[in-house]
DNA sequence: AGCACGCCGACT
DNA sequence: GTCGGCGTGCTC
């Protein structure tokens, strides 16, 4: 008698699993999925451990599993054990990433009238009687769709239809809805395989179809699809053809390859830098003897000193060794960029994994590399749970991102530490690049926990412009632009330097920080700013076609034509949005052709690709967006990179606003002169003085770190500290901040209590938003040394969310 | 997620 | 006394 411990996918504690008695036959092993009962329903669960003895008395079966393979190795098994008692989440939640794509699956309950009978409409209330009305209509219905149907109460009201028999419950199928994609082949049978060619000239006086059709298969030797033969040869010669026994059909699994029809061709390793050439070796001194200190390397080096050589360096070399990389990429919209550098270095041997794939190729993708059949994986944050055997090396790519973290729904891990303990584990080597650090990795480099390199000088730029290679940047104080009369988006001297730049043909970029910074519609007669119905935030105007969108829910609705409040017609748009900055373009320059790039301009897949192609083959000559021109992006032929609103973002509330804007001007200043021509860039700021634009502007991080550590440990933020965020949503304003203020008041006396002097408790206070979806939220944050011995003294109340070590949100 | 259980107020 | 609504805790 064997038992299986196991991870159910069920709101239990984060180290909580059950233990199931297993079937004889049943051949289970740790890592499996599988199908358990668990109350009156049956949900998936992953075997965490088999034992021979059970601690509980009375035991139910594993009903099987899901896949034949185990979807965890060991790793697996230690890392979402890891992850679950540090991020605080159920075991299966920590493991739900690692699962093949859609191999999750929580069983929907669906409503049908009883045995076909009509449900009866007798004795029943209002909502009731729509229920059993829709009921009577679709025969079939799931909860979700009554509840996005006739709101919450429909769920209660069903239950009471089922509890008096007037209609059955049922529930939906545990089993995965991608799966390997089947195709119909032909392929030759044995007999044909040995003697085809007699046959051929047996059938080419009887039937000219199907004598070619034999011919062809003799000469591909593979199997050809069923439809391809069927349209040119048509079906009759095929069925005949297995009838006379010379052919087969059978059924073979197809791949799913994103990278198929893309040829790369091979690519050498460039010369290496003497800065790229250390650094290079160390990493490669590292991996081959085991133990020689941190395994952890920083790689700070500014925009273009070749920081993607070091690692192709660093990956050639972990192959050479028999083992296999992880390279993590933060955006989707970047990683073809990177995919196409790994890809002409290692072609055939890349994998890749990120949300932009279909299901069915992320599904192939990921057995293919579970099976080692990819030396290399390069994806977005959740890359870090490829299956990716033998393990030597991971590449984090622009570590200090925030698209690291993972923020809306558990587990709110971040990719840098999930890296570091994942590294632990397997003895993996790390190296974590990134032009402007994130101040707490460049802090554990400082101290030890990790090796810093550096990367200091930019490479290929013309050595006339200087020592570093890096643009020419001009700080323009737009409060003395406006004391001065300049009313415009744009300060004179960004003006002075656009008109050149067009002329010579070369391009330029127009950066808009986002945050802040996009047009809302505002009453001129009673002031009235448009907000969101169900976010505590103003709405953002969009043209083409001209909408109001919610940036947090998305809703998006027409303007009005008149003030919702004062019935006045006196509505106007105030703020910059990219469209704004695009007429401003195009008013001044109209022989300009103009692009631009955000969000909202790229809704659909490959859109992202395609305004990029354009901007890079000179369809366009400026290219206006936001945040997501930033990043890592090679443009050759620009020259002018202008900041139109530098300092946006710069006074939110939370400790990270400095870091924040640092990381962001230094990215786009480091867009200018990457190609043949020195590069201009202007910042346009109400701050100039402020230290992070002003290390921006040198792209000086040695500037900007010594100010910024001072601060956080003159205010105890980490990395002096660790953060814990408590957060609690409402639809009931009053309810939100009652129960904030209950538990804060409870979590105030347990500390006195226990007499954790060395943990702090801020707030209660407002989230930003303080309403998002039509919910009142509220938050409490723990800090010091170590604020989970406070925590694992409480027990969490219903409602609230944990987020270990939150970005930008304290 | 769903069910039991216990608590509470409205009705017979 | 009974029914139903709702919050809470448990499911191997």
């Amino acid at each position: 008698m064997f038992f299986a411990e196991v991870a159910v996918d069920a709101p239990v504690g984060h180290d909580r699993t059950f233990t199931y008695s297993v079937p004889n036959g049943l051949d289970l092993r740790p890592g499996h999925l599988v199908r358990v009962p668990f109350g009156p329903r049956r949900i998936q669960g992953i075997v965490t451990a088999l034992t021979e003895h059970s601690q509980i008395m009375e035991t139910r079966d594993v009903l099987g599993f899901v896949f034949e393979d185990e979807v965890l190795d060991e790793t697996g098994l230690i890392l979402a054990q890891w992850i679950s008692e540090y991020y605080m989440c159920s075991r299966f939640e920590a493991a739900v990433a690692m699962l093949p794509p859609g191999g999750r699956i929580r069983p929907r309950t669906y409503y049908a009238s009883k045995e076909g009978q009509v449900v009866k409409v007798e004795e029943m209330n209002a909502l009731q009687t729509r229920i059993a009305d829709y009921i009577n209509k679709h025969g079939r219905i799931s909860e979700d769709r009554l509840v996005r149907l006739l709101g919450e109460a429909a769920r209660t009201s069903v239950k009471t239809l089922v509890r008096r028999g007037l209609v059955d419950r049922t529930y939906g199928s545990l089993e995965p809805t991608v799966r390997t994609k089947l195709r119909k082949f032909v392929t030759l049978s044995p007999e044909s395989a040995s003697h085809g060619h007699d046959m051929v000239s047996f059938l080419e006086s009887r039937s000219l179809k199907q004598a070619s059709l034999l011919r062809r298969l003799l000469n591909e030797r593979a199997p050809i699809l069923l439809a391809t033969v069927n349209k040119e040869f048509g079906s009759s010669a095929v069925n005949k053809l297995v009838e006379r026994g010379l052919i087969h059909k059978t059924e073979k699994s197809v791949d799913r390859d994103p990278l198929r029809g893309k040829i790369f061709p091979q690519a050498l390793p460039f010369d290496l830098t003497d800065a790229q050439a250390i650094a290079a070796s160390s990493i490669r001194a590292t991996m081959d003897s085991p133990d020689s200190g941190s395994k952890y390397f920083l790689l700070n080096g500014v925009t273009g000193s070749g920081k993607t050589e070091v690692y192709l360096d660093a990956t050639g070399h972990c192959l050479a060794s028999g083992k296999r990389v992880i390279v993590t990429v933060p955006e989707i919209a970047l990683t073809h960029q990177t995919i196409e550098r790994f890809a002409v270095r290692f072609p055939g041997k890349v994998a890749i994994l990120h949300s932009g794939l279909s299901r069915g190729q992320r599904f192939d993708q990921w057995w293919r590399i579970r099976r080692g059949e990819y030396s290399i994986v390069i994806g977005s944050r959740s890359a870090v749970f490829a299956p990716q055997p033998d393990l030597g090396l991971i590449v984090m790519d622009e570590e200090h991102e925030w698209t690291y973290k993972q923020h809306d729904v558990d587990p709110r891990y971040h990719a840098r530490d999930v890296t570091r303990k994942l590294a632990a584990v397997t003895g993996a080597t790390v190296v974590a690049g990134s032009a402007s650090p994130d101040v707490c990795s460049y802090y554990a480099a400082a101290n030890g926990r990790s090796r810093l390199l550096s990367l200091p000088k930019r490479v290929g730029t013309p050595s006339a412009s200087g020592a570093s290679g890096l643009a020419a940047v001009t700080i323009v104080d737009m409060r003395k632009e406006l004391r001065e009369g300049n009313r415009l988006i744009f300060s004179r001297s960004l003006m002075k330097k656009m008109g050149p730049t067009l002329d010579a043909g070369e391009q330029a970029i127009l950066f808009l920080n986002r945050r802040g910074s996009a047009a809302h519609l505002q009453c001129r007669n009673c002031g009235l700013g448009l907000r969101c119905r169900r976010c505590d935030v103003g709405l953002t105007f969009h043209n083409d076609p001209s909408r109001l969108v919610c940036h947090w829910c998305g809703e998006r609705r027409r303007p009005p034509a008149k003030c919702p409040r004062c019935a006045s017609a006196k509505l106007s748009y105030y703020g910059i949005g990219t469209q704004a900055v695009v007429d401003e373009v195009t008013k001044h320059f109209p022989m300009a052709k103009v692009l631009r790039w955000d969000r909202d301009s790229t809704k659909s897949r490959g859109m992202d690709e395609d305004i990029l192609e354009r901007f890079k083959t000179g369809q366009a000559q400026v290219l206006v967006g936001t945040q997501m021109i930033a990043k890592g992006l090679h443009f050759p032929s620009v020259t002018l990179v202008g900041v139109i609103m530098a300092d946006l973002g710069l006074n939110a509330p939370d400790y990270q606003a400095g870091e924040r804007t640092f990381q962001i001007l230094c990215q786009v200043a480091g867009r200018a002169g990457r190609g043949r021509s020195d590069g201009d860039v202007v910042v346009q700021t109400y701050q100039p003085d402020n230290y992070a634009i002003k290390a921006a502007a040198s792209q000086n991080y040695d500037f900007f770190y010594p100010q910024e550590i001072a601060f956080r440990r003159e205010q105890n933020n980490p990395p002096f500290s660790r953060l814990i965020r408590l957060l609690y949503s409402n639809i009931n304003r009053a309810a939100a901040e009652s129960e904030a203020a209950r538990w804060s008041e409870l979590i105030n006396l347990e500390r006195d209590a226990w007499g954790f002097s060395n943990v702090e408790m801020m707030g209660p206070t407002p989230a930003h938003p303080q309403r998002l979806r039509g919910r009142y939220r509220w938050q409490i944050v723990l800090r010091g040394a170590n604020p989970r011995v406070l925590l694992d003294k409480l027990t969490i109340p219903n409602g609230w969310t944990v987020d270990v070590d939150p970005v930008g949100s304290s």
